[in-house]
DNA sequence: GATTAATGTGTTATTATGACGCAATGTAAT
DNA sequence: ATTACATTGCGTCATAATAACACATTAATC
């Protein structure tokens, strides 16, 4: 895999690279596809290389597609991240002897890279991380409980978030990270969620319906304890026109 | 210049440039600070290479100074652009004949770049674009009348624009587009250009005051037709306060 | 000194938000 | 079957934010 890039180095972008932070949603938590890098016992962000003749954008989808097996999800880039040191020693003597890398060419590995970070939203239900073929462990973690990462992963997660939770005031969020039916309370599960704050669950309907996305479905979800919610879907229509346009006008 | 770059490009990060979008303000207008190519007969954004030992918010830093002499100023990341053809022929024969480089070493120059987009707000009265002993002309332009620009220039200023809008909703903007002391008719016309919108002087005041970013002098603005305005200045310690924290919650 | 074109201050109606109350519903315990 | 209970659905009220607008004030100009 990586020997493969590597003896083929001219056809990819040098000392550039692309992160991805993928988040789903289950049992009320927001999970981060990690990936475990076992020669360093940490864990790693989904990421790779940008072919000579695909734009960013582009080689970031395979990226998402080669983990997830999903298309047409939620992609934005958010951020680039280059500081001097940031894979200092990354690829040291063991890791290019691990994966069979020549010491000449391992000078295209161990340059500064400098790392695009895209954030994606996927239905968490629709994707089986484990059942890609690859030989890796990749798995659905907690973000509340995200264990060691390797270089700077911890910063650009961060930031990811971060970016994520403000754009939450800007455009509708849960097309992507929801099943097609779904309820106000898991919906307001996932705000809180992300923005790690309670919410008003009468405040939370009135503005959420308010803006005009939802469709109230003539059906309520089954095998529930206690009183059984109504179900929802999205207008399609009326989201992709609001995620157009944005919420909040401000000025 | 760019051929001592070419000489040395084993100092610089292969692939990739920093692009800066200066925005000022003066004479009610957006400027954006461009340079002449005059090969080209274009206008180009202020750019620039990465020193492999520099982080790249340092590079970023260090062409804004290059171009503008000021330091401390606003800067911020803003996107990463990378189209696979966006300097396709960018550096053709003619160019590499301008700028004397030998055949052997423009394979550095003309691959496929991917530049980092910062934009920067400065105070345009302490800056002197002219001035700068470079051998090139640099000129302030109102982002109205901003000419056709090399390679996707264009889109990289549309979208540090568009980036700003929405900043302008979530942090004060102003400290560093105006000089220390200003009136609130001065601020509305900077919030309303770079809006491109007309907004109402009362409730902009309203509102612009309840921020508590702002310091009323006891000093009016001399030498103005009609009733002299009063003179604001910005209470930095707030200001930054508010930057920090930002000001719409949302949900 | 009147005119003029701005600025400074205030009012009102409407809408959005935050903090609650209470009835309805479906499961589980008695 | 009846009751208890946790959760949903719908509504109210006080307060804050916003939009639209009226009028007095000021300083240069005629």
């Amino acid at each position: 895999m990586l020997k493969d890039i590597i003896d083929n180095s001219e056809n990819y972008q040098p000392g550039l690279s692309i992160d991805c932070v993928i988040f789903g949603f289950h049992d009320n938590q927001l999970k981060v596809l990690l990936i475990k890098v076992e020669r360093a016992n940490k864990w790693s962000l989904p990421g790779g290389f940008i072919p000579v003749d695909q734009d960013i954008d582009t080689a970031a989808i395979t990226v998402l597609n080669s983990r997830t097996g999903v298309e047409g999800v939620f992609l934005r880039q958010f951020a680039t991240f280059g500081k001097v040191n940031r894979n200092h020693q990354h690829f040291d003597k063991k890791a290019l002897e691990y994966f069979q890398i020549e010491e000449e060419k391992a000078k295209w590995l161990t340059r500064r890279f400098v790392t695009i970070g895209y954030y994606a939203l996927v239905d968490f239900s629709k994707i089986l991380p484990n059942l890609l073929g690859r030989n890796e462990v990749v798995e659905w973690i907690d973000h509340k409980e995200v264990p060691e990462l390797i270089l700077d992963h911890r910063e650009i997660l961060d930031k990811a978030l971060d970016t994520l939770r403000i754009e939450l005031n800007l455009m509708p969020i849960g097309y992507n990270l929801l099943p097609e039916k779904f309820t106000i309370p898991e919906l307001q599960k996932l705000y809180e969620t992300i923005l790690d704050k309670k919410l008003d669950r009468r405040n939370f309907l009135r503005k959420i319906t308010n803006i005009g996305i939802l469709t109230k479905l003539d059906e309520k979800k089954s095998n529930v304890a206690h009183k059984a919610p109504n179900l929802y879907s999205f207008d399609k229509e009326k989201y992709d026109e609001v995620l157009k346009n944005g919420l909040n006008q401000g000025w």
